[in-house]
DNA sequence: TTGCGTGCAAAGGTTTTGCATGGCA
DNA sequence: TGCCATGCAAAACCTTTGCACGCAA
């Protein structure tokens, strides 16, 4: 994961931003507004570009939403080991789960050994309800 | 599920075409193009809003892709009983696998009860290369 | 000073909307 | 005949590209 040949102060405040926020993801355009209300201007352009970068080194992930609607981006703590956990998302909070569980893992050898297919750890999540928000019974407008 | 109120030339043809295709998903760009180039031409606006419907009727699911590009949909056998068990995708020749394996009903409730966390098997896909793709060592130009 | 990074403006791609017309029941 | 469906054209989004300028090293 080679870094950007330069440092500069808009990737230093995006980066910041993600990891002082890693409970939840954003789209471009929602860091472009945040950063712009906190007193920076970031321009659009670079958000899209850092964050491609930052998809491939590790540091973010990309999350598709339904047709046509942008994106969301969202730290990834503990990068190095997500090759080899499962994880789970919360679709009402946004909370990103790893789940480094030896019996949860066992999934994985078990879908390769008993069905043949080698699971990508890296595009593969678990969707669902934290504890917090099915006792709260919120969905978060989502069906 | 209710069914739109008329039955009409282009959405028997648009249903038809992803039911004898199951195997393999489009955007709606190649729904257009194929049904054309077999002859009929049916409209951009008409797929996208027939197969909106077909999402959520549970005839279609619809993967979305990487930023800024065309989601794809699939038609979906078995229906009914997939809220029940998770699912893989073949990110090489797009292979669709209904689990239907205790081995894995019983790692969501593991999850349910020792990780607090309800999986929503209809937004939970599992990505990776079946069988098949991994001895060709076919990748299909993804990473 | 050199070369990468930034950001504007414009282009390119995808999806939705408005509206007149067509076709099922 | 009465509605809903269709599809064109235009609008609305979202993302990428080209290029001149700025800034880190």
């Amino acid at each position: 994961m080679t870094e950007p040949s330069y440092k500069t102060k808009q990737r230093e405040i995006i980066l910041n931003y993600f990891s002082n926020n890693h409970e939840k993801a954003y789209t471009i355009d929602e860091i472009v507004e945040i950063l712009k209300e906190s007193g920076t201007v970031v321009g659009r352009t670079t958000v899209y570009r850092y964050c491609d970068y930052l998809v491939k080194s590790g540091n973010l992930r990309f999350f598709p939403q339904s047709r046509g609607k942008s994106g969301t981006y969202q730290y990834v703590e503990h990068a190095d080991e997500c090759s080899e956990h499962i994880h789970l998302k919360c679709v009402s909070c946004g909370k990103f789960i790893h789940l480094g569980c030896d019996f949860v893992s066992n999934i994985c050898e078990h879908i390769s050994e008993h069905h043949n297919f080698k699971v990508d750890n890296s595009k593969s999540t678990f969707f669902g309800l934290c504890s917090d928000c099915a006792e709260k019974g919120d969905n978060n407008g989502i069906d």
